[in-house]
DNA sequence: ATGTCTTTGTGAACGCGTGCACAAAGATTG
DNA sequence: CAATCTTTGTGCACGCGTTCACAAAGACAT
């Protein structure tokens, strides 16, 4: 098991906080479409109401790129563009490996969002020898036991994990010992890495969970005293309860 | 158009901290897994390590729940999993419709992580005609035409869109409509609800471009003075620019 | 019973992110 | 050129989340 720092401290990257970094692409993807409908300028206003924030927000966090609006006019569409393009470093090619060619690897890899940003799949990895050499998305699928040469060869610096949870933290040892230093992690594991290493997880279930209990306190708010369902019995503190559980299994995995 | 919030105002729910809500999956997540081994007990720091968390966060997001723990002893793991499963609301059954049945979405149909904790698709729903009475992930697709009906009949409260862009915010104006008050959204699209009614957003393409903000951090950090490269000529804030802009285009779609 | 040892639960301090509100800047008009 | 109007950029205050550090609580040994 690999030891390491799972949790980056949050370091003020260059200057720019974490939070306005992750409203960038949002901001981007607003002025890509005012850029497509050839709009030239846009004001702080009607630019937060399309990206979905509070305009004083927006503001904010193009104040730390620099000042680049106009006071009366707005902002330049095209210029800003290109600025938060060189910002989140998409004027250059990104060279990006999937490992674990199942549905959702194969979902990913078929994904137009993928290419449309500088975004290149460049290598399709799966542990399966029988999926070797069958191509996906129009691109051949490597076996897992190439993934040193595969990720040295094509310059990959970004991996994406959609492998079972079993064997993404092995995965993930493999693609940072070759070189990998960013990863997206679809399994549902916590995993941990070296320092230096930015993982970023995105997790299905965890989303529904979160909705769920949403769902729950929504519906639980018209009944005024709800009925808060008897607890089970809680487990003597001292008496280690039985090796056969009479807790009720509410999830069994 | 439908006009409405688009950001929660991060009501606090309960008394639950938003932040401890979505940390609480994490904690059910190696609370099985303990449970699975049966393990009878463990203390915060285990857990803490196993969720890849702070220990000290973890007893503060506990006792939001209430005091569930033993001092000089630790947490009772079954008595745990349980309280954690009823306050996310795990306790019950959650009918899932999946709008948009292309790659993702019948990705996601044949995802297992889906049904294991309490979450059963119960419906997959689709524009196209030629897929209506397909058999994805074992359930026939049905069109979106009975979208409406689909929603009552099951009794779904929850809606997961995997649709194009395009048609997101039109299939999020009908869920709603049919009753659905959560929502997770896996197109590029920032959607519009009205009040009552939470968003969760899966953004593959937001999560590479954070990625490689920090990538290309981590590379400038190298070269000392990196060049900042020639910044385009901006537009002269006066003159609006040419029609055909003469600006880099950097990024197509 | 008394003491020791482990671990929880939480008060308090700190830092980050958000949003208000306004002065400064520039465009535009007469 | 002066006046007016629009919109940016930001100082400031507030609230949430995180972390430290420790007192209280209970288990366990003697």
């Amino acid at each position: 098991m690999a030891t390491g720092r799972t949790h980056r401290p949050a370091t003020r990257s260059r200057g720019i906080p974490e939070a306005t970094v992750a409203r960038l692409p949002l901001y981007l993807r607003a002025l890509t479409a005012l850029s497509e409908r050839s709009v030239p300028t846009v004001s702080s206003e009607e630019l937060a109401t399309a990206a979905g924030v509070n305009s004083a927000k927006l503001r904010k966090d193009f104040s730390y790129l620099g000042s680049y609006g106009t006071r009366g006019v707005g902002y330049d569409v095209e210029y800003l563009v290109y600025q938060i393009s060189r910002e989140l470093g998409l004027t250059q090619d990104w060279p990006v490996a999937i490992v674990g060619i199942g549905n959702l690897g194969a979902a990913l890899a078929n994904y137009g969002g993928f290419a449309s940003r500088g975004f290149r799949v460049a290598a399709l990895i799966d542990a399966d020898p029988a999926m070797a050499g069958t191509p996906v998305a129009g691109i051949a699928v490597q076996h897992t036991d190439d993934l040193d040469r595969i990720i040295s060869e094509n310059g990959v610096s970004i991996g994406v994990i959609t492998t079972p949870p079993g064997a993404a933290q092995q995965v993930c040892d493999r693609l940072v010992a070759a070189g990998v230093t960013s990863i997206l992690n679809f399994a549902p594991t916590v995993l941990s890495v070296p320092e230096g290493v930015d993982v970023r997880k995105v997790d299905l279930s965890i989303e529904l969970q979160i909705l769920a209990f949403h769902e729950q306190r929504k519906a639980g708010e018209d009944t005024t005293a709800e009925d808060e369902g008897a607890p089970p019995m809680r487990a003597t503190p001292t008496g280690r309860k039985g090796p056969d559980g009479d807790m009720p299994a509410v999830m069994p995995a």
